[in-house]
DNA sequence: CGGATTGTTAATACTAACAATCCGGTGCCGTATT
């Protein structure tokens, strides 16, 4: 509803007893004054703060893309009733699968009478028509677009959640709002993935300081000797003894939480599993009781993430890499937020890495199904419904989505409606089938290779002799000097002069045979360079030299 | 499905080739049951 516009700082003096941070101020004034905006800020330092003032500050309706209902009621909690000044109680719904029907018809109906301040939803809300139509008739004055956990539109985007690759469609039918992308971590290429995927239009790109020097990094290896599941346990459960509680261990599969959970039970820690396997009654109990002390050590798969913010966790434990360097740091970054000393340790076995490599390898779209596909949207000869490709194609609906995705994406088609009614249309000029397949054939690969690629980084952190902190913060874009004297590697070698470089971001670069892409740290022999065709590549420096690789 | 791990066999004291076995994460939606 907009009322008088107040400024930000008005806003946020009413709203909180203090003052925003310099970061949480720049991003306020650059979305107040009406630029896309990516805020790549650490958990705590007040995101919510952000599009809550900006919102108020804009007036008008904030629509708040969130991925878990769970998150979605948190912050309702956070704001909604809240006066703030001389205005009425802030207005906040959300809307999604869990409500009653009159519940949903109550939120719908104020809605579109222009009645709310802020909306929280999941990407898949959009997709429905009528919450779509609602969103529309109030949508007069939509001020805002914020997309919580923005990572997620590059992570899961790609297959898990479709929807949130075309959140860019709703922004447009809004009548494009400005934008507000949000998360805790993002390494450069995927901040850009983020702005691309969002549409996002000379986006205002804050990142604050990666760093967090209270958490100690170190890897500890398995015995070679001992079967795989076995190894992991053994040293995980040495790991845990050694360091201290509130602890959470994070496994990669179901079956290895549930195993270690037994172990570590046997040790006499108060101890639980936690996965998506596991019944929402007994997850959400894992949860209270790891908040109130109950528990000592969770063991978790990455299901237990988003949301969680226990200041007091000392220890995380990774029994195994994972999938990529943003999925650890995003981890670890779980452990020490009272900013007191805390540790991760990341246990490695070379064979566990089968499991984040299958996982990748899922994502696979095999050549035969791209034909079918192609070949389906050829027969129709024009503007198709995705439903109707499904049945000529006679491929799963899920593929058939990807498929229609990727071809939007290398610019084949547009598509129109959403959920189930989506329509293909293809472009007039279109590409011979074969053509087309084999495009669609190279993106897949580059998608796998730079996948595979990320997996490796993720290895080689693992079996990294160097500095810890310098090698993530170098991933992330940063350049750290050597060494931080809270990592393993540090331990024995001697401090150096006291230089803390700025951040760098990633500089734009061309390689001869891979193209573009953003080198992401450098010193005097080695590079780190992020390529869109093949992702994460060492170089030496003198590829810089020579020419091989020079800056765009 | 795919690839690594683990077990079996054969020939003979330590290894190699082969076969059998195992195993995989994250949540929304909407509708049908009790």
């Amino acid at each position: 509803m907009s009322g008088p516009s107040l400024t930000p700082a008005a806003v946020a003096s009413a709203l909180f007893d203090f003052s925003l941070r310099p970061s949480q101020n720049q991003a306020v004034g650059a979305v107040v004054a009406g630029r896309d905006t990516l805020a790549v800020l650490p958990t705590g330092s007040g995101k919510s703060a952000i599009y809550q003032v900006a919102g108020l500050s804009l007036g008008g309706l904030t629509l708040v893309i969130s991925p878990l209902i769970a998150l979605q009621r948190d912050q309702i909690r956070s704001i909604a009733g809240r006066p703030y000044g001389a205005q009425r109680p802030i207005e906040a719904e959300l809307l999604n699968s869990s409500q009653r029907a009159h519940e949903r018809q109550d939120t719908l109906t104020r809605l579109a009478r222009g009645d709310l301040d802020f909306l929280f939803i999941g990407p898949e809300q959009l997709t429905n028509p009528e919450t779509r139509d609602a969103v529309r008739a109030g949508a007069r004055d939509v001020g805002l677009f914020v997309v919580d956990e923005a990572h997620l539109v590059s992570e899961w985007g790609q297959e898990f959640r479709p929807e949130y690759l075309r959140l860019v469609d709703a922004i447009a039918e809004l009548g494009r709002p400005t934008i507000l992308a949000l998360t805790a971590t993002a390494s450069p290429p995927v901040q850009a993935d983020i702005t691309r995927r969002l549409g996002m239009q000379s986006p205002e790109v804050i990142v604050a300081d990666f760093d967090r020097p209270n958490i100690s990094l170190a890897m500890r290896q398995t015995q070679p000797s001992k079967p795989e599941a076995r190894a992991v346990d053994d040293r995980c459960v040495d790991v845990v003894i050694q360091q201290e509680t509130p602890a959470l261990v994070y496994a990669l599969t179901h079956a290895r939480c549930e195993s270690l959970a037994d172990r570590l039970r046997l040790d006499d820690f108060r101890t639980a599993p936690y996965h998506a396997g596991l019944a929402a009654g007994a997850r959400a109990d894992v949860q209270d009781r790891f908040f109130s002390g109950r528990l000592d050590v969770v063991v978790a798969t990455s299901a237990f993430g988003l949301g969680i913010d226990k200041p007091d966790i000392r220890t995380v434990v990774h029994a195994g890499v994972p999938s990529s360097i943003d999925d650890y740091y995003q981890e670890i970054g779980r452990a020490g937020r009272d900013g007191e000393p805390a540790a991760a340790v990341l246990v490695h076995d070379p064979r566990t890495i089968r499991i984040p490599r299958s996982l990748a390898a899922r994502t696979h779209l095999g050549e035969e199904t791209l034909h079918r596909v192609v070949d389906a949207i050829e027969n129709a000869g024009g503007k198709v419904a995705v439903a109707d490709l499904v049945e000529s194609s006679e491929v799963h609906a899920h593929a058939v989505d990807r498929v229609v995705n990727e071809l939007s994406e290398l610019g084949f088609v547009s598509l129109a409606g959403s959920g189930h009614q989506r329509v293909v249309e293809p472009e007039q000029d279109l590409p011979r089938p074969v053509d087309l397949t084999d495009q669609l054939v190279a993106l897949d690969q580059r998608r796998q290779a730079v996948l595979s690629s990320r997996l490796n980084a993720a290895r080689e952190y693992a079996e990294s002799t160097r500095c810890r902190r310098a090698e993530l913060l170098a991933y992330f874009g940063e350049s750290y000097a050597p060494p931080c004297e809270n990592c393993d590697n540090d331990q024995f070698s001697k401090p150096a002069a006291p230089s803390r470089p700025a951040v760098t971001g990633g500089i734009p670069v061309r390689h001869r045979l891979w193209g573009e892409g953003q080198m992401l740290s450098r010193d005097d022999h080695e590079l780190l360079v992020y390529f869109d065709s093949v992702g994460y590549k060492h170089l030496t420096a003198s590829t810089l030299s020579s020419g091989i690789l020079h800056r765009r």
